[in-house]
DNA sequence: ACCTGAACACCGTTCAAGT
DNA sequence: ACCTGAACACCGTTCAAGT
């Protein structure tokens, strides 16, 4: 009876990473199961493994599209806005934020944002120990920001009732300590 | 033949959160399922339904343990003390910040850590908003900070072969941007 | 007040084998 | 180069029933 529809369609990295990001998108990450994902993509589980050495790696690969942003930003860009890119960035999909934390310390996602920032700050006359010092503090703040930001619109979209918490995590609050965090004087040591 | 051993014991919450935080201490976040907890508390798993109506609960009870060194804070402790002893108190749980972050946003981890913090900046003569928000800014550069130095410490530890990236996560960095935060001038609006 | 037993609907990963 | 099929060793959660 032949190869019913589209069935023998075989796929690139960037289409199961393509579909991972949809997926992500429109169900969030308890849904982006690896079985999930290779149901969408009308394949075997084990195929992905094909692609990906590990879901973690996969991940990865996720969290490097969600912060692609970066790399498309103007080359003149001033700190505030590469930090506001960044947020946008992981806001911009469901569970960004916690995928790309799950992320960082493999030094494979927000290694560019963080020259970004650095190379922003340099710009802006800072010398070079000094921007790094600052563009690290304003990295793990926009981390913990926004995954707070983020994980709270998302309970509440859940209907999760959540005690009201006096810590305050939306764009307001964002930019305040962006801006507290650009204006600290020089070093600490 | 009568019930062998000490199989016979009934637990209470406290008994309950007192072993998933050992499991948590031994084999870190990813072993900590409620199967294994219960197998360790030799009680089927839908026993521990009885005493916490989710996993997500569960992991908010050991969170609050995780964080309770925040109760036990000296009176009189500078808003410098009150941060380093938070993050202390997550790095003494193997993924203990993993387990605070995914519990912020439900308002149940780090609202103590967050009074706390503001209660030392009021004491050191800031004014009310300004120590509200320089105490958001600060919790989320810790939860940030920290969470990136955890994750990292414990991938090398796995042996998982990390790029070496330019962002560092160290008591010394945490130092850095903990009093960059601190001597940040007035407000910015 | 605290737990059992059984079931439901899932996971990530490996591996030999296929085309 | 990309995938199948089957298996292994797991998950969280519900619920009627037991003591």
């Amino acid at each position: 009876m032949a190869a019913t529809r589209e069935s023998r369609v075989r796929h690139t990295r960037d289409d199961v990473l393509a579909m991972a990001l949809r997926l992500l998108r429109e169900c969030g990450l308890p849904e982006l199961s690896m079985r999930a994902l290779a149901r969408e993509l009308d394949v075997q589980p084990s195929a992905l493994y094909w692609h990906f050495a590990s879901k973690q790696l996969l991940l990865a690969g996720v969290a490097e599209e969600i912060l692609s942003p970066m790399n498309a930003l103007d080359e003149n860009a001033d700190a505030a806005a590469v930090a506001t890119v960044f947020r946008d960035a992981m806001l911009s999909v469901t569970d960004g934020a916690e995928v790309v934390v799950s992320t960082v310390a493999l030094g494979l996602g927000a290694d560019r944002a963080f020259e970004r920032l650095r190379d922003a700050l340099i710009r802006e006359h800072h010398e070079f120990d000094r921007a790094t010092s600052i563009a690290t503090t304003l990295l793990h703040y926009c981390i913990g920001h926004t995954s707070h930001e983020q994980q709270r619109a998302q309970a509440l979209r859940l209907g999760v009732e959540l005690e009201d918490s006096p810590i305050m995590a939306n764009k307001d609050s964002f930019l305040d300590g962006l801006h507290r965090i650009l204006h600290s004087p020089q070093s600490s040591a």
